[in-house]
DNA sequence: TCAAAAGTGTTATCCTTACACCCATGT
DNA sequence: ACATGGGTGTAAGGATAACACTTTTGA
């Protein structure tokens, strides 16, 4: 091994891309900041390359160019992870004057929004992220998209030696078989679907494979730019850990809110539906919310109570986040 | 901004280390391993630059160097958090041919091993991590090493404006005035202690700090070489988190186990001390493990019947972790 | 008056916690 | 016999899951 500083003219040069997946929840709806490149290529994540001599540190840098693409200013951030795989569509290949050869790290990042503000921005747009993944929507029943999925996902299993394998992965990830559902396994899921070659974006980093009819196409979701879906997934799998062991939540809520509005923000998060009352009980015992005495008309039906988060508990002690007690139907 | 795919004058190139945190659990105790660096400087991981020429994956170049270094074959694997903050102690700073300004972003990894093997390396070894965190032990209850540090981080904290604050930090992290341990803030509170000036290496980092005193410097631990501390406390925290949702304690067991070994494994891991009966209770009910039928005579008093991990169930269905019945005294 | 959504009561069950005691071996 | 660690029974209390019903508004 032999490292210099500047460039050495046998090795590659790295350069460091940061992505950002901005969450917020929109009219029950999660969804994701995005914007469009300039090319004909598909939506992608905010993303901007890190300069190794200006920025301090990676959160300042993806703040800065966060807001230069979107005019939208982060609140919450939490690293998601480091992506270096050769072979994966290389993230920001050839961004700027770029030679072939340079070698590009992705480092992805989660931040999360109070609401979907006006970005201000033309070429930057929110967009529910069911786009992306239709399948991971199961707050109505099992969804629809999923039954094209699991008939390509047995196809692909039995046509290789060790079946059994990928059989039991499929199983596990899509609740195949009468497995139950995680809602967690979102990376696993995609993963399964790349390597399957049921991702768009598969077709284009091996170009071997074939296209997907339409109906597998609109099952298995949209593409995005470079591996922008994949630290998608990443940002969802871990927001939906999160929630349940930190209430992170709220950084998705404005300050007063109502509980079924609460409720509905942690089930499109989740994808999962909820019992009200058990809901409702664990959220009264952990003690994080608080009336405000308030009440919001505009709900249709009774008005209800407006809350807000009792944040000065996270300086007290230490706080746990929600239970998903499920609606089981 | 200006990226350019090779060597530009103006900016400053990247170099990206990689370092793992590889622990195994020796006669009840959690030991990491550790290489001697060549000059003066205290110990550190097992690190090296990863090559964007010539390493396919990041996990690839981690394998082949541990075992370069340490003739040591990893197992279980997976990422941690990439640092890349300017200010804090440059990893691999002047490795190699080294010109001043290179950037040194560094990606650390957890391995898991089965056993502390010997390493037949001379300049790896196995150190128990009390050794660098020497408060994170409470399986005999409250570690003494505790007392000096409340002290010293009261002073920190009343001398400063923002009093309230820290002190509400302090409370939390290290359980002071009755607050609950919680054994997962590794990485909180090392750095805390980093930023009360009462590491080592905050004195190393910012000239301008006075050495600690010596009843002090015991309590908080050995230094490590450039941030390798702060790489090891949050494998720590990781490992303890992990181990309630996934079975990972088995990547740190032989092939067969008693169960007073497998919870004086995980006791070693999360630094608390369990109840014997309703760890077995749970152990029981997650029918993670099957007894062998034989037995192990060298126990000391009755023979204990030996168990394995029944592996194939995580391919069979999803499988968490075991919970931490607390042992209170 | 009826639809729509808010908000509450109650019970069975399961899991967790905490208690203490018996068992098999080596010295 | 006794020390040492292995291994078990049981009951109280709390959390969860499941059941459906009442209340308050706007149309």
């Amino acid at each position: 091994m032999s490292p210099s500083s500047d460039s050495t003219p046998d090795s590659t040069a790295v350069v460091i891309g940061l992505s950002a997946v901005v969450v917020a929840v929109q009219d029950g709806e999660a969804v994701v900041l995005t914007v469009r490149p300039p090319d004909a290529e598909p939506e992608g994540l905010p993303f901007g390359p890190f300069d190794p001599g200006g920025h301090r540190t990676f959160e300042l840098a993806l703040r800065a160019f966060v807001t230069e693409q979107t005019r939208f200013s982060l609140g919450y951030v939490e690293q998601l992870y480091t992506f270096g795989d050769k072979g994966r569509d290389a993230p920001l290949a050839d961004m700027g004057a770029g030679a072939p050869s340079s070698r590009v790290i992705s480092v992805g990042y989660l931040a999360l929004a109070p609401a979907a503000v006006d970005t201000h921005a033309p070429d930057s747009q929110w967009r529910p992220w069911s786009r992306f993944f239709p399948y991971e929507d199961w707050r109505d029943g099992r969804p629809a998209a999923l039954d094209p999925i699991e008939r390509a996902l047995r196809r692909w299993a039995n046509q290789a030696a060790d079946a059994p394998r990928r059989l039991a992965r499929a199983r596990l990830a899509f609740a195949l078989d009468g497995a139950p559902w995680n809602e967690e396994r979102v990376l696993e899921r995609y993963e399964l679907l790349y390597e399957a070659g049921l991702a768009p974006e598969a077709a284009r980093d091996r170009p071997d494979t074939a296209a997907l009819p339409p109906e597998l196409a609109a099952a298995v979701g949209e593409a995005m730019f470079s591996d922008h879906r994949r630290i998608l997934a990443t940002a969802v799998s871990r927001l939906r850990g999160k929630i349940k062991y930190r209430p992170v939540v709220f950084e998705l809520m404005p300050e007063a809110f109502t509980l079924s509005a609460l409720q509905r923000a942690v089930e499109a998060i989740a994808g999962v539906p909820l019992h009200k009352q058990n809901f409702r009980r664990a959220l009264e015992r952990a003690e994080l919310v608080e009336g405000l005495g308030r009440m919001d008309a505009d709900t249709g039906g009774r008005p209800a109570e407006l809350f807000r988060f009792k944040k000065e508990l996270l300086s007290a002690r230490p706080v746990s986040g929600l239970s998903l007690p499920l609606l089981r139907d």
